[in-house]
DNA sequence: CATTTTATCTCGACA
DNA sequence: TGTCGAGGTAAAATG
Protein backbone atom coordinates (compact mmCIF):
# COMPACT_ATOMS: atom_id res chain seq x y z
CA UNK A 1 0.00 0.00 0.00
CA UNK A 2 1.47 3.00 -0.71
CA UNK A 3 -0.48 5.19 1.98
CA UNK A 4 -3.78 6.00 4.01
CA UNK A 5 -4.90 8.13 6.49
CA UNK A 6 -7.37 8.52 9.28
CA UNK A 7 -7.79 12.25 9.95
CA UNK A 8 -11.72 12.99 11.53
CA UNK A 9 -14.67 11.56 9.57
CA UNK A 10 -12.56 9.92 6.39
CA UNK A 11 -10.39 6.95 6.71
CA UNK A 12 -8.61 6.54 3.38
CA UNK A 13 -6.54 4.20 1.86
CA UNK A 14 -4.32 4.76 -1.62
CA UNK A 15 -3.27 1.30 -3.83
CA UNK A 16 -4.38 -0.71 -0.84
CA UNK A 17 -3.93 -4.42 -0.40
CA UNK A 18 -6.54 -7.07 0.20
CA UNK A 19 -5.81 -7.38 3.90
CA UNK A 20 -5.55 -3.34 4.42
CA UNK A 21 -9.44 -3.02 2.67
CA UNK A 22 -10.55 -5.90 4.49
CA UNK A 23 -9.62 -4.04 7.44
CA UNK A 24 -11.18 -0.60 6.57
CA UNK A 25 -14.46 -2.79 5.70
CA UNK A 26 -14.48 -4.73 9.32
CA UNK A 27 -14.30 -1.39 11.11
CA UNK A 28 -15.97 0.70 8.84
CA UNK A 29 -19.09 -1.24 8.80
CA UNK A 30 -19.06 -1.98 12.69
CA UNK A 31 -19.18 1.52 13.16
CA UNK A 32 -21.56 2.45 9.92
CA UNK A 33 -19.59 4.48 8.04
CA UNK A 34 -20.22 4.82 4.20
CA UNK A 35 -17.78 2.32 2.23
CA UNK A 36 -16.34 4.02 -1.35
CA UNK A 37 -13.93 2.18 -3.50
CA UNK A 38 -12.61 3.13 -6.17
CA UNK A 39 -11.39 0.18 -8.19
CA UNK A 40 -10.59 -1.52 -11.57
CA UNK A 41 -13.72 -4.43 -10.98
CA UNK A 42 -15.66 -7.45 -12.50
CA UNK A 43 -19.33 -7.34 -11.59
CA UNK A 44 -21.87 -9.71 -11.50
CA UNK A 45 -25.29 -10.13 -10.52
CA UNK A 46 -28.37 -12.75 -10.51
CA UNK A 47 -31.85 -12.41 -9.37
CA UNK A 48 -34.86 -10.53 -10.74
CA UNK A 49 -32.54 -10.82 -13.90
CA UNK A 50 -29.00 -11.25 -14.10
CA UNK A 51 -25.97 -9.40 -16.07
CA UNK A 52 -22.31 -9.37 -16.23
CA UNK A 53 -20.11 -6.48 -16.26
CA UNK A 54 -16.51 -7.07 -17.79
CA UNK A 55 -13.30 -5.22 -16.07
CA UNK A 56 -13.64 -1.47 -16.01
CA UNK A 57 -12.65 1.63 -13.42
CA UNK A 58 -15.94 1.81 -11.42
CA UNK A 59 -16.89 3.48 -7.97
CA UNK A 60 -18.43 1.14 -4.86
CA UNK A 61 -20.67 2.40 -2.62
CA UNK A 62 -22.05 0.47 0.58
CA UNK A 63 -24.37 2.29 2.76
CA UNK A 64 -24.93 1.54 6.58
CA UNK A 65 -28.38 0.67 5.52
CA UNK A 66 -26.98 -2.32 3.52
CA UNK A 67 -27.37 0.06 -0.05
CA UNK A 68 -25.04 -1.02 -2.42
CA UNK A 69 -24.25 1.35 -5.81
CA UNK A 70 -21.51 0.20 -8.28
CA UNK A 71 -21.47 3.69 -10.68
CA UNK A 72 -20.10 3.83 -13.90
CA UNK A 73 -18.60 7.41 -15.02
CA UNK A 74 -21.58 8.16 -17.23
CA UNK A 75 -25.41 8.28 -16.04
CA UNK A 76 -27.43 8.90 -13.05
CA UNK A 77 -28.41 5.52 -12.43
CA UNK A 78 -26.03 2.79 -11.05
CA UNK A 79 -24.77 0.07 -13.52
CA UNK A 80 -25.42 -2.50 -10.89
CA UNK A 81 -26.76 -1.95 -7.37
CA UNK A 82 -28.63 -3.83 -4.00
CA UNK A 83 -31.12 -2.37 -2.00
CA UNK A 84 -31.13 -1.43 1.73
CA UNK A 85 -31.77 -3.92 3.65
CA UNK A 86 -29.11 -6.40 1.65
CA UNK A 87 -26.32 -7.58 3.47
CA UNK A 88 -22.55 -7.11 2.52
CA UNK A 89 -19.68 -9.19 2.97
CA UNK A 90 -16.44 -10.53 1.41
CA UNK A 91 -13.88 -13.80 0.34
CA UNK A 92 -10.28 -13.42 -0.78
CA UNK A 93 -9.03 -15.78 -3.46
CA UNK A 94 -5.14 -15.57 -4.02
CA UNK A 95 -4.91 -11.96 -3.32
CA UNK A 96 -8.22 -10.94 -4.74
CA UNK A 97 -11.11 -9.45 -2.90
CA UNK A 98 -14.66 -10.35 -3.99
CA UNK A 99 -17.38 -8.25 -2.42
CA UNK A 100 -20.68 -9.13 -2.08
CA UNK A 101 -24.17 -8.10 -1.04
CA UNK A 102 -27.05 -10.61 -0.79
CA UNK A 103 -31.02 -9.38 -0.62
CA UNK A 104 -33.29 -12.12 0.74
CA UNK A 105 -36.55 -11.15 -0.77
CA UNK A 106 -36.90 -11.40 -3.51
CA UNK A 107 -33.43 -13.53 -3.72
CA UNK A 108 -30.59 -11.34 -5.53
CA UNK A 109 -26.84 -11.78 -5.28
CA UNK A 110 -24.25 -8.87 -6.64
CA UNK A 111 -20.77 -9.87 -6.81
CA UNK A 112 -17.96 -7.57 -7.12
CA UNK A 113 -14.26 -8.60 -7.87
CA UNK A 114 -11.96 -6.07 -6.97
CA UNK A 115 -8.70 -6.43 -9.31
CA UNK A 116 -7.19 -3.39 -8.24
CA UNK A 117 -8.47 -0.67 -5.56
CA UNK A 118 -6.76 2.73 -6.48
CA UNK A 119 -8.46 4.55 -3.63
CA UNK A 120 -10.85 3.34 -0.40
CA UNK A 121 -12.51 5.60 2.18
CA UNK A 122 -15.08 5.26 5.03
CA UNK A 123 -16.70 7.92 5.80
CA UNK A 124 -18.66 8.32 9.39
CA UNK A 125 -21.71 10.52 7.89
CA UNK A 126 -23.75 11.99 9.77
CA UNK A 127 -26.90 13.50 8.31
CA UNK A 128 -30.16 14.40 10.61
CA UNK A 129 -31.82 16.67 8.07
CA UNK A 130 -34.91 14.98 5.67
CA UNK A 131 -35.57 16.43 2.04
CA UNK A 132 -38.43 19.05 2.66
CA UNK A 133 -39.98 19.01 -1.18
CA UNK A 134 -43.01 21.34 -2.59
CA UNK A 135 -44.61 20.89 -6.02
CA UNK A 136 -46.67 17.42 -5.88
CA UNK A 137 -49.70 16.27 -6.87
CA UNK A 138 -50.72 16.55 -2.97
CA UNK A 139 -50.11 20.38 -3.33
CA UNK A 140 -52.41 20.22 -6.34
CA UNK A 141 -55.46 19.08 -4.71
CA UNK A 142 -54.99 21.37 -1.59
CA UNK A 143 -55.13 24.22 -4.57
CA UNK A 144 -58.05 22.81 -5.58
CA UNK A 145 -60.15 22.39 -1.90
CA UNK A 146 -58.70 26.03 -1.41
CA UNK A 147 -60.22 27.18 -4.89
CA UNK A 148 -62.74 25.17 -6.36
CA UNK A 149 -63.14 27.62 -8.96
CA UNK A 150 -60.02 26.66 -10.67
CA UNK A 151 -61.84 23.23 -11.79
CA UNK A 152 -65.01 25.46 -12.95
CA UNK A 153 -67.75 27.63 -11.39
CA UNK A 154 -69.89 26.01 -8.51
CA UNK A 155 -67.52 23.02 -8.46
CA UNK A 156 -67.64 21.19 -4.82
CA UNK A 157 -64.51 19.01 -4.03
CA UNK A 158 -65.77 16.75 -1.20
CA UNK A 159 -63.12 13.63 -1.20
CA UNK A 160 -59.12 13.98 -1.67
CA UNK A 161 -57.65 10.39 -2.66
CA UNK A 162 -61.28 8.20 -2.46
CA UNK A 163 -60.54 4.65 -2.73
CA UNK A 164 -62.75 2.59 -4.93
CA UNK A 165 -63.00 -0.81 -6.84
CA UNK A 166 -59.89 -0.37 -9.16
CA UNK A 167 -57.53 2.32 -7.36
CA UNK A 168 -58.16 5.61 -6.16
CA UNK A 169 -59.61 8.85 -7.10
CA UNK A 170 -57.76 12.22 -6.36
CA UNK A 171 -60.54 14.54 -5.71
CA UNK A 172 -64.22 13.45 -6.15
CA UNK A 173 -66.81 16.16 -5.80
CA UNK A 174 -69.86 17.25 -7.30
CA UNK A 175 -70.54 19.91 -10.04
CA UNK A 176 -73.49 22.50 -9.73
CA UNK A 177 -75.79 20.25 -11.29
CA UNK A 178 -75.33 17.90 -8.96
CA UNK A 179 -73.24 15.81 -11.05
CA UNK A 180 -70.13 13.59 -9.78
CA UNK A 181 -66.83 14.69 -10.76
CA UNK A 182 -63.87 12.33 -10.77
CA UNK A 183 -60.58 14.37 -10.93
CA UNK A 184 -57.84 13.04 -12.04
CA UNK A 185 -54.28 14.89 -11.39
CA UNK A 186 -51.09 15.25 -13.00
CA UNK A 187 -48.21 17.27 -11.86
CA UNK A 188 -46.83 17.00 -15.22
CA UNK A 189 -47.86 16.83 -19.12
CA UNK A 190 -50.31 13.95 -18.66
CA UNK A 191 -50.02 10.78 -21.15
CA UNK A 192 -52.40 8.22 -22.12
CA UNK A 193 -52.35 6.54 -19.33
CA UNK A 194 -53.45 9.14 -17.22
CA UNK A 195 -56.51 8.95 -19.35
CA UNK A 196 -56.81 5.34 -19.04
CA UNK A 197 -56.28 5.93 -15.60
CA UNK A 198 -59.16 8.32 -15.30
CA UNK A 199 -61.40 5.95 -17.82
CA UNK A 200 -61.21 3.77 -15.39
CA UNK A 201 -62.41 5.27 -12.57
CA UNK A 202 -65.39 6.56 -14.82
CA UNK A 203 -66.41 3.53 -15.53
CA UNK A 204 -66.71 2.14 -12.13
CA UNK A 205 -68.61 4.97 -10.66
CA UNK A 206 -70.70 5.13 -13.72
CA UNK A 207 -71.59 1.43 -12.68
CA UNK A 208 -72.55 2.52 -9.21
CA UNK A 209 -73.91 5.48 -9.58
CA UNK A 210 -75.16 5.22 -13.78
CA UNK A 211 -74.27 6.10 -16.91
CA UNK A 212 -75.28 10.19 -17.03
CA UNK A 213 -74.04 11.12 -14.19
CA UNK A 214 -70.58 11.37 -13.72
CA UNK A 215 -67.91 13.60 -15.37
CA UNK A 216 -64.42 12.87 -15.61
CA UNK A 217 -62.01 15.64 -15.75
CA UNK A 218 -58.16 14.98 -16.37
CA UNK A 219 -55.86 18.49 -14.52
CA UNK A 220 -52.30 18.85 -15.61
CA UNK A 221 -50.52 21.26 -17.02
CA UNK A 222 -50.44 19.83 -20.26
CA UNK A 223 -52.12 17.30 -22.45
CA UNK A 224 -49.74 14.84 -25.03
CA UNK A 225 -51.72 14.71 -28.49
CA UNK A 226 -52.67 10.87 -27.71
CA UNK A 227 -54.03 11.46 -24.45
CA UNK A 228 -56.19 14.67 -26.20
CA UNK A 229 -57.43 12.35 -28.48
CA UNK A 230 -58.55 9.53 -26.45
CA UNK A 231 -60.05 11.80 -23.75
CA UNK A 232 -61.98 13.47 -26.69
CA UNK A 233 -62.91 10.01 -27.29
CA UNK A 234 -64.03 9.07 -24.30
CA UNK A 235 -65.86 12.48 -23.91
CA UNK A 236 -63.53 13.18 -20.82
CA UNK A 237 -63.02 16.88 -20.06
CA UNK A 238 -59.31 19.01 -19.50
CA UNK A 239 -58.36 21.78 -17.16
CA UNK A 240 -55.02 23.13 -17.17
CA UNK A 241 -53.64 23.61 -14.10
CA UNK A 242 -50.11 23.90 -13.48
CA UNK A 243 -48.26 22.38 -10.02
CA UNK A 244 -48.12 25.44 -7.26
CA UNK A 245 -44.31 26.19 -5.92
CA UNK A 246 -43.87 28.80 -3.23
CA UNK A 247 -41.07 30.74 -4.32
CA UNK A 248 -38.12 30.08 -7.21
CA UNK A 249 -34.65 30.19 -6.13
CA UNK A 250 -32.81 33.55 -7.33
CA UNK A 251 -30.37 32.02 -9.86
CA UNK A 252 -27.33 35.06 -9.48
CA UNK A 253 -25.43 35.21 -12.88
CA UNK A 254 -22.08 34.79 -13.26
CA UNK A 255 -19.28 34.67 -15.36
CA UNK A 256 -18.12 31.40 -17.79
CA UNK A 257 -14.73 31.14 -18.27
CA UNK A 258 -12.56 28.31 -20.14
CA UNK A 259 -9.79 26.44 -18.11
CA UNK A 260 -6.69 29.19 -19.10
CA UNK A 261 -9.52 32.23 -18.36
CA UNK A 262 -9.80 30.39 -14.82
CA UNK A 263 -6.06 29.77 -14.17
CA UNK A 264 -4.82 33.45 -15.10
CA UNK A 265 -7.96 34.43 -13.07
CA UNK A 266 -7.89 32.23 -10.28
CA UNK A 267 -7.08 34.96 -7.27
CA UNK A 268 -9.42 38.01 -8.80
CA UNK A 269 -12.78 35.99 -9.19
CA UNK A 270 -15.16 34.09 -7.21
CA UNK A 271 -17.26 32.36 -9.61
CA UNK A 272 -16.62 30.23 -12.48
CA UNK A 273 -17.55 27.56 -14.77
CA UNK A 274 -15.24 25.52 -17.17
CA UNK A 275 -16.20 23.06 -19.74
CA UNK A 276 -15.49 19.45 -20.13
CA UNK A 277 -13.25 18.64 -23.10
CA UNK A 278 -15.19 17.78 -25.95
CA UNK A 279 -13.64 13.89 -26.29
CA UNK A 280 -16.73 11.34 -26.57
CA UNK A 281 -17.64 9.38 -23.56
CA UNK A 282 -19.14 6.45 -25.21
CA UNK A 283 -19.73 3.56 -21.62
CA UNK B 1 -5.56 21.63 4.03
CA UNK B 2 -3.79 18.41 5.73
CA UNK B 3 -2.48 16.35 3.27
CA UNK B 4 -3.42 15.47 -0.05
CA UNK B 5 -1.67 13.16 -2.83
CA UNK B 6 -1.78 12.17 -6.79
CA UNK B 7 -0.57 8.77 -7.45
CA UNK B 8 -2.10 7.24 -10.26
CA UNK B 9 -5.84 7.64 -11.57
CA UNK B 10 -6.83 8.99 -8.02
CA UNK B 11 -6.04 12.37 -6.89
CA UNK B 12 -7.12 13.44 -3.62
CA UNK B 13 -7.53 16.49 -0.71
CA UNK B 14 -7.86 16.18 3.29
CA UNK B 15 -9.42 18.87 5.12
CA UNK B 16 -8.99 20.89 2.17
CA UNK B 17 -9.66 24.71 1.39
CA UNK B 18 -11.75 26.14 -1.01
CA UNK B 19 -8.99 27.11 -3.51
CA UNK B 20 -7.57 23.18 -3.61
CA UNK B 21 -10.82 22.07 -4.05
CA UNK B 22 -11.70 24.55 -6.98
CA UNK B 23 -8.40 23.65 -8.83
CA UNK B 24 -9.36 19.77 -8.04
CA UNK B 25 -12.15 20.69 -9.20
CA UNK B 26 -11.06 22.83 -12.33
CA UNK B 27 -8.41 19.81 -13.44
CA UNK B 28 -11.00 17.05 -12.41
CA UNK B 29 -13.14 18.42 -14.95
CA UNK B 30 -11.02 19.32 -17.77
CA UNK B 31 -9.41 15.57 -17.77
CA UNK B 32 -12.69 14.07 -17.78
CA UNK B 33 -12.08 12.81 -14.28
CA UNK B 34 -15.44 11.74 -11.18
CA UNK B 35 -15.49 14.22 -8.65
CA UNK B 36 -16.29 13.12 -5.39
CA UNK B 37 -16.44 15.09 -1.98
CA UNK B 38 -17.28 13.93 1.64
CA UNK B 39 -18.86 16.94 2.94
CA UNK B 40 -21.03 18.72 5.57
CA UNK B 41 -23.22 20.28 3.24
CA UNK B 42 -26.51 22.28 2.13
CA UNK B 43 -28.40 21.38 -0.58
CA UNK B 44 -30.92 23.73 -2.46
CA UNK B 45 -32.81 22.20 -5.70
CA UNK B 46 -35.51 23.60 -7.86
CA UNK B 47 -37.20 23.15 -11.30
CA UNK B 48 -40.08 20.81 -11.96
CA UNK B 49 -40.17 20.64 -8.06
CA UNK B 50 -38.75 22.50 -5.55
CA UNK B 51 -36.09 21.64 -2.06
CA UNK B 52 -34.45 22.31 0.69
CA UNK B 53 -31.89 19.94 2.74
CA UNK B 54 -30.74 21.50 5.69
CA UNK B 55 -26.89 20.73 6.05
CA UNK B 56 -25.40 17.34 7.02
CA UNK B 57 -22.77 15.19 6.03
CA UNK B 58 -23.01 13.76 2.34
CA UNK B 59 -21.28 12.03 -0.49
CA UNK B 60 -21.44 13.90 -3.97
CA UNK B 61 -20.55 12.82 -6.87
CA UNK B 62 -20.17 14.72 -10.34
CA UNK B 63 -19.74 12.31 -13.42
CA UNK B 64 -18.16 13.66 -16.73
CA UNK B 65 -21.27 13.17 -18.34
CA UNK B 66 -22.43 16.01 -16.29
CA UNK B 67 -24.42 13.44 -13.78
CA UNK B 68 -24.85 15.00 -10.54
CA UNK B 69 -25.16 12.97 -7.30
CA UNK B 70 -25.66 13.66 -3.86
CA UNK B 71 -26.06 10.90 -1.65
CA UNK B 72 -27.38 10.92 2.33
CA UNK B 73 -26.46 7.95 3.95
CA UNK B 74 -29.41 5.73 3.48
CA UNK B 75 -31.27 4.68 0.28
CA UNK B 76 -30.52 3.29 -3.41
CA UNK B 77 -31.82 6.82 -4.43
CA UNK B 78 -29.74 9.94 -4.59
CA UNK B 79 -31.85 12.61 -2.15
CA UNK B 80 -31.03 15.35 -5.03
CA UNK B 81 -29.12 14.98 -8.33
CA UNK B 82 -29.21 16.44 -11.98
CA UNK B 83 -29.38 14.14 -14.66
CA UNK B 84 -26.59 13.67 -17.49
CA UNK B 85 -26.26 16.77 -20.07
CA UNK B 86 -26.30 19.06 -16.83
CA UNK B 87 -23.39 21.62 -17.00
CA UNK B 88 -21.56 22.27 -13.25
CA UNK B 89 -20.14 25.40 -11.96
CA UNK B 90 -19.19 27.42 -8.89
CA UNK B 91 -18.68 30.41 -6.62
CA UNK B 92 -16.92 31.17 -3.76
CA UNK B 93 -18.31 33.20 -1.10
CA UNK B 94 -15.84 34.19 2.16
CA UNK B 95 -14.10 30.87 1.84
CA UNK B 96 -17.24 28.48 1.11
CA UNK B 97 -17.81 26.97 -2.30
CA UNK B 98 -20.68 26.79 -3.95
CA UNK B 99 -21.13 23.94 -6.54
CA UNK B 100 -23.81 24.58 -9.33
CA UNK B 101 -25.70 22.26 -11.63
CA UNK B 102 -27.92 23.61 -13.97
CA UNK B 103 -29.98 21.21 -16.11
CA UNK B 104 -31.17 23.07 -19.60
CA UNK B 105 -35.08 21.42 -20.39
CA UNK B 106 -36.42 21.69 -18.00
CA UNK B 107 -34.53 24.08 -16.67
CA UNK B 108 -33.43 22.93 -13.09
CA UNK B 109 -30.89 24.15 -10.85
CA UNK B 110 -28.76 21.93 -8.14
CA UNK B 111 -26.90 24.14 -5.70
CA UNK B 112 -24.73 22.53 -3.02
CA UNK B 113 -22.99 24.52 0.03
CA UNK B 114 -20.26 23.20 0.68
CA UNK B 115 -19.57 24.28 4.83
CA UNK B 116 -17.11 21.48 5.28
CA UNK B 117 -14.75 19.49 2.93
CA UNK B 118 -13.61 16.26 4.90
CA UNK B 119 -12.15 14.59 2.05
CA UNK B 120 -12.32 15.19 -1.63
CA UNK B 121 -11.26 12.91 -4.60
CA UNK B 122 -10.47 13.12 -8.50
CA UNK B 123 -10.94 9.70 -9.93
CA UNK B 124 -9.52 9.13 -13.83
CA UNK B 125 -12.41 6.54 -14.52
CA UNK B 126 -11.91 4.48 -17.37
CA UNK B 127 -14.41 2.37 -18.30
CA UNK B 128 -14.92 0.73 -21.98
CA UNK B 129 -17.23 -2.24 -20.58
CA UNK B 130 -21.45 -2.66 -21.03
CA UNK B 131 -23.66 -3.65 -19.25
CA UNK B 132 -25.31 -7.32 -20.91
CA UNK B 133 -28.78 -7.90 -19.01
CA UNK B 134 -30.87 -11.20 -19.92
CA UNK B 135 -34.29 -11.72 -18.43
CA UNK B 136 -36.33 -9.19 -20.17
CA UNK B 137 -39.69 -8.68 -21.62
CA UNK B 138 -37.96 -9.13 -25.17
CA UNK B 139 -36.58 -12.43 -24.30
CA UNK B 140 -40.23 -13.87 -23.57
CA UNK B 141 -41.39 -12.94 -26.65
CA UNK B 142 -38.78 -14.24 -28.12
CA UNK B 143 -39.68 -17.88 -26.26
CA UNK B 144 -43.15 -17.29 -27.37
CA UNK B 145 -42.45 -16.73 -30.70
CA UNK B 146 -39.73 -20.23 -30.34
CA UNK B 147 -42.75 -22.28 -28.49
CA UNK B 148 -46.02 -21.04 -29.33
CA UNK B 149 -47.96 -23.89 -27.41
CA UNK B 150 -46.61 -21.52 -24.34
CA UNK B 151 -50.07 -19.68 -24.57
CA UNK B 152 -51.76 -22.69 -26.07
CA UNK B 153 -52.18 -25.61 -28.17
CA UNK B 154 -52.47 -24.45 -32.17
CA UNK B 155 -51.46 -20.28 -31.14
CA UNK B 156 -49.80 -18.74 -34.27
CA UNK B 157 -47.63 -15.64 -33.23
CA UNK B 158 -48.27 -13.19 -35.98
CA UNK B 159 -46.57 -9.23 -34.93
CA UNK B 160 -44.11 -8.83 -32.35
CA UNK B 161 -44.67 -5.02 -31.28
CA UNK B 162 -47.58 -4.25 -33.65
CA UNK B 163 -48.16 -0.59 -33.51
CA UNK B 164 -51.92 0.56 -33.45
CA UNK B 165 -54.23 3.77 -32.26
CA UNK B 166 -53.63 3.89 -28.48
CA UNK B 167 -49.90 1.82 -27.74
CA UNK B 168 -47.91 -1.17 -28.72
CA UNK B 169 -49.44 -4.71 -28.70
CA UNK B 170 -46.62 -7.25 -27.45
CA UNK B 171 -47.91 -10.14 -29.18
CA UNK B 172 -50.26 -10.21 -32.01
CA UNK B 173 -51.40 -13.29 -33.36
CA UNK B 174 -54.63 -15.70 -34.13
CA UNK B 175 -55.91 -18.96 -31.64
CA UNK B 176 -56.03 -22.48 -33.81
CA UNK B 177 -60.13 -21.07 -34.04
CA UNK B 178 -59.01 -18.07 -36.36
CA UNK B 179 -59.70 -15.59 -33.42
CA UNK B 180 -57.06 -12.78 -33.29
CA UNK B 181 -55.36 -13.18 -30.14
CA UNK B 182 -53.62 -10.18 -28.39
CA UNK B 183 -50.79 -10.66 -25.66
CA UNK B 184 -49.44 -8.60 -23.09
CA UNK B 185 -46.00 -9.51 -21.59
CA UNK B 186 -45.06 -8.74 -18.22
CA UNK B 187 -41.71 -9.89 -16.89
CA UNK B 188 -42.87 -9.54 -13.27
CA UNK B 189 -46.51 -9.49 -11.36
CA UNK B 190 -48.80 -7.98 -12.99
CA UNK B 191 -50.95 -4.98 -11.68
CA UNK B 192 -54.12 -3.25 -12.65
CA UNK B 193 -52.25 -0.81 -14.96
CA UNK B 194 -51.55 -3.66 -17.05
CA UNK B 195 -55.10 -5.33 -17.34
CA UNK B 196 -56.13 -1.67 -18.57
CA UNK B 197 -53.72 -1.72 -21.05
CA UNK B 198 -54.31 -5.16 -22.26
CA UNK B 199 -57.99 -3.92 -22.37
CA UNK B 200 -57.36 -0.48 -24.13
CA UNK B 201 -55.71 -2.63 -27.49
CA UNK B 202 -58.57 -5.12 -26.96
CA UNK B 203 -61.10 -2.38 -27.34
CA UNK B 204 -59.32 -0.52 -30.06
CA UNK B 205 -58.89 -4.09 -32.12
CA UNK B 206 -62.68 -4.90 -31.18
CA UNK B 207 -63.77 -1.28 -32.80
CA UNK B 208 -61.55 -2.33 -35.88
CA UNK B 209 -62.53 -6.30 -36.04
CA UNK B 210 -65.88 -6.67 -34.29
CA UNK B 211 -66.69 -7.29 -30.68
CA UNK B 212 -66.61 -11.83 -30.79
CA UNK B 213 -63.30 -11.65 -32.70
CA UNK B 214 -60.55 -10.36 -29.98
CA UNK B 215 -59.23 -12.27 -27.39
CA UNK B 216 -56.74 -10.73 -24.37
CA UNK B 217 -54.35 -12.65 -22.84
CA UNK B 218 -52.17 -11.03 -20.16
CA UNK B 219 -48.56 -12.92 -19.71
CA UNK B 220 -46.52 -12.51 -16.74
CA UNK B 221 -45.10 -14.81 -13.52
CA UNK B 222 -48.31 -13.94 -11.15
CA UNK B 223 -51.04 -11.21 -10.56
CA UNK B 224 -51.63 -9.04 -8.35
CA UNK B 225 -54.98 -9.33 -6.48
CA UNK B 226 -56.91 -6.24 -8.22
CA UNK B 227 -55.40 -7.42 -11.59
CA UNK B 228 -57.29 -10.79 -11.52
CA UNK B 229 -60.45 -9.18 -10.68
CA UNK B 230 -60.43 -6.58 -13.33
CA UNK B 231 -59.39 -9.46 -16.10
CA UNK B 232 -61.93 -11.39 -14.79
CA UNK B 233 -64.54 -8.93 -15.19
CA UNK B 234 -63.17 -7.60 -18.50
CA UNK B 235 -63.38 -11.55 -19.64
CA UNK B 236 -59.53 -11.14 -20.82
CA UNK B 237 -57.27 -14.50 -19.46
CA UNK B 238 -53.96 -15.11 -17.65
CA UNK B 239 -50.79 -17.28 -18.80
CA UNK B 240 -48.33 -17.85 -16.36
CA UNK B 241 -44.86 -17.32 -17.69
CA UNK B 242 -41.38 -16.33 -16.19
CA UNK B 243 -38.89 -14.55 -18.32
CA UNK B 244 -36.36 -16.98 -19.21
CA UNK B 245 -32.79 -16.65 -17.59
CA UNK B 246 -29.33 -18.65 -19.51
CA UNK B 247 -28.16 -19.65 -16.02
CA UNK B 248 -28.17 -18.70 -12.77
CA UNK B 249 -24.68 -17.48 -10.86
CA UNK B 250 -23.54 -20.15 -8.42
CA UNK B 251 -23.38 -19.26 -4.78
CA UNK B 252 -20.46 -20.38 -2.22
CA UNK B 253 -21.31 -21.38 1.32
CA UNK B 254 -19.33 -19.14 3.51
CA UNK B 255 -19.11 -18.94 7.17
CA UNK B 256 -20.25 -15.63 8.99
CA UNK B 257 -18.86 -14.34 12.15
CA UNK B 258 -19.23 -11.28 14.14
CA UNK B 259 -16.50 -8.92 14.23
CA UNK B 260 -14.25 -10.35 17.26
CA UNK B 261 -14.72 -13.55 15.75
CA UNK B 262 -13.65 -11.64 12.52
CA UNK B 263 -10.43 -10.11 14.19
CA UNK B 264 -9.11 -13.04 15.47
CA UNK B 265 -9.34 -15.09 12.82
CA UNK B 266 -7.97 -12.57 9.95
CA UNK B 267 -5.12 -14.55 9.26
CA UNK B 268 -6.57 -17.92 8.69
CA UNK B 269 -10.10 -17.16 6.80
CA UNK B 270 -10.54 -16.18 3.46
CA UNK B 271 -14.08 -15.14 3.31
CA UNK B 272 -16.30 -13.16 5.94
CA UNK B 273 -19.11 -11.10 6.67
CA UNK B 274 -19.55 -9.13 9.84
CA UNK B 275 -23.24 -7.25 11.27
CA UNK B 276 -23.83 -3.74 11.31
CA UNK B 277 -23.60 -2.21 14.55
CA UNK B 278 -27.72 -2.22 16.15
CA UNK B 279 -27.79 1.10 16.39
CA UNK B 280 -30.74 2.73 14.70
CA UNK B 281 -30.20 5.42 11.21
CA UNK B 282 -32.94 7.30 10.99
CA UNK B 283 -32.27 9.49 7.96
C1' DC C 1 -36.40 16.37 -31.57
C1' DA C 2 -40.62 15.01 -28.92
C1' DT C 3 -43.22 11.08 -27.42
C1' DT C 4 -44.03 6.64 -25.47
C1' DT C 5 -42.87 2.69 -22.69
C1' DT C 6 -39.98 0.07 -19.70
C1' DA C 7 -37.49 -0.85 -15.26
C1' DT C 8 -33.19 -5.81 -11.31
C1' DC C 9 -37.29 0.54 -11.36
C1' DT C 10 -37.25 2.67 -5.94
C1' DC C 11 -40.04 4.30 -2.42
C1' DG C 12 -43.83 5.21 0.59
C1' DA C 13 -48.46 4.24 2.24
C1' DC C 14 -51.75 1.27 3.74
C1' DA C 15 -54.33 -3.10 4.33
C1' DT D 1 -45.69 -8.38 5.24
C1' DG D 2 -47.69 -7.89 0.67
C1' DT D 3 -50.00 -4.91 -2.41
C1' DC D 4 -50.50 -0.76 -4.82
C1' DG D 5 -49.58 3.64 -6.93
C1' DA D 6 -46.33 7.77 -7.42
C1' DG D 7 -41.96 9.68 -9.05
C1' DG D 8 -37.95 16.08 -9.89
C1' DT D 9 -38.69 8.96 -11.80
C1' DA D 10 -34.27 7.81 -15.58
C1' DA D 11 -33.26 5.61 -19.78
C1' DA D 12 -34.38 3.19 -23.96
C1' DA D 13 -37.00 2.68 -28.03
C1' DT D 14 -39.50 4.90 -31.49
C1' DG D 15 -41.60 8.19 -34.89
Amino acid sequence: MDCGGSIGKVNYLVNPKAEDIVELLASGIVNDSILVFFAFCRVRYDGRAKSELEPGDRIIIIKPDGSFLVHKNTKREPVNWQPPGSVVSWEVHDGKLVLKSVRKKPREILQVELIKVYHACSFQCEDYEELSLTGSEAEMAELIFENPSLIEDGFKPLFKEKQINHGIIDILGKDKSGRWVVIELKRRRADLQAVSQLKRYVECLKYEYGEGNIRGILVAPSLTSGAKKLLEEENLEFRELKPPKKERLKENKQTTLDFYGYANNLNNLSSFQIHRSDRKIKN
